[in-house]
DNA sequence: AAAGTACCCAACCGCAAGGAC
DNA sequence: GGTCCTTGCGGTTGGGTACTT
């Protein structure tokens, strides 16, 4: 058999995306949406027509559109295979990420999923709509394993979680038992797999453990400034506004601040469609952002959206419950972040 | 200041699952 | 029912940057 790979080797540009390879891309999403991916390669020349329909948006896009047209590659399409960009897209590009800077909270949350689940990291990401699964998986090898490490080297083992360390106290074996129990119960059953999730997360449905949600260490969701693409275009452009000085590709405030031509974006209740993220457009008031924001409104983009954290609401066991749970309820509509106060992850087991 | 090393992260690769034909 | 295609996932790598010597 062999499967054939998934584009021609020859004349497929690696490495490294540009900024127009970026908003070629957003721009073909925004007119397509998200989703086959195939054709996006060979589509992607039309950008160009679709910034043109967009210019009366902001003046930026004069700009923009002036730069793209110089780029002589850019009306052939993107030299890219499919699965590039849809890499590009999922974790860099797409609306709702927030990139950098994990908070005490969702490392937490993080260490707690993966002793749950393993190495699933869509999985876990999914508990996590802000993140992608690279993001998560990056943050895990390069700090949270670590860190896990050296807690169990330090005796203290405050937290037996890690998939390697296996042992650990009496808490990690607790979490072990809890992690088969639960594997063993997905096996079998998908209703007793919830209950079995419903055992394993063993939340404290009491308001006070409600309420104990670390304001300081996370903001309140409603008010979450979670970096839009909006932020992530804008930051491209800043970088087109600059000398080409390094790489190709690389933003310079890659984890810095946002430009001066996005503000920052209110949580965006996607699944409800289109207000949210016109409203964002027209805050960030710039090219890109418009795009993205159009991006956003793609009724495509379900797979996409359901990942992105939407308004909170109050931290109740019920909500949690359904967000968890419900297979049919948009997860979009409010991220575990907002109602799942965590605290040490020693207390979870 | 230069060289070496460690760290971080974006992107690639290969495999698997699911759907279309 | 079999084959091919597309998409998604997890592991790994390579290049850039930061830090140390």
């Amino acid at each position: 058999m062999g499967r054939p790979p998934c584009c021609d080797k020859v004349g497929v540009k690696k490495g490294p995306w540009t900024p127009e390879e970026d908003l070629m891309l957003v721009s073909y999403i925004q007119e397509h949406g998200p989703g086959n991916w195939r054709a996006v390669p060979t589509n992607t020349g039309e950008c160009v027509c679709l910034i043109d329909r967009a210019a009366g948006v902001a003046g930026g896009l004069q700009k923009i559109r002036a730069f793209l047209r110089s780029v002589t590659s850019v009306c052939a399409g993107l030299m890219r295979c499919s699965k590039s960009c849809r890499l590009r897209w999922t974790n860099y590009l797409r609306p709702g990420i927030k990139r950098g800077n994990f908070t005490d909270q969702e490392e937490k949350l993080i260490v707690h999923l993966q002793a749950l689940l393993g190495n699933r990291w869509a999985a876990i990401a999914s508990y996590l709509p802000e993140r992608t699964d690279n993001d998560i998986k990056n943050y895990w090898n390069t700090h949270l394993k670590k860190k896990l490490k050296k807690m169990q080297a330090g005796g203290g083992g405050e937290d037996g979680a890690s998939s390697e360390g296996g042992g650990g106290g009496g808490r990690g074996k607790v979490a072990a038992a809890l992690k088969g129990q639960w594997e063993r119960r997905l096996q079998t059953d998908i209703h007793t797999a919830r209950q079995a999730l419903r055992d394993a997360l063993s939340l404290d449905p009491s308001p006070t453990s409600a309420k104990s949600a670390p304001e300081a260490s996370a903001p309140p969701a409603g008010s979450a400034a979670y970096a839009s693409s909006a932020d992530n275009i804008a930051r491209l452009l800043q970088g087109w506004m600059r000398p080409a000085g390094g790489g190709a590709g690389k933003c310079p405030e890659a984890s810095g601040s946002t430009s001066t031509t996005a503000t920052t974006t209110q949580p965006q209740p996607q699944c409800s469609g289109d207000g949210a993220a016109s409203a964002s457009a027209s805050q960030s008031g710039g090219a890109a952002a418009a795009v993205v924001a159009a991006t956003a409104q793609t009724p495509e983009g379900s797979t996409e959206t359901s990942k992105i954290a939407g308004a909170g609401s109050a931290p109740a066991f019920s909500m949690l419950e359904s967000w968890l749970l419900d297979d049919g309820m948009c997860h979009g509509d409010v991220g575990l972040m907002d109602v799942m106060p965590l605290g040490d992850p020693s207390e979870f087991f």
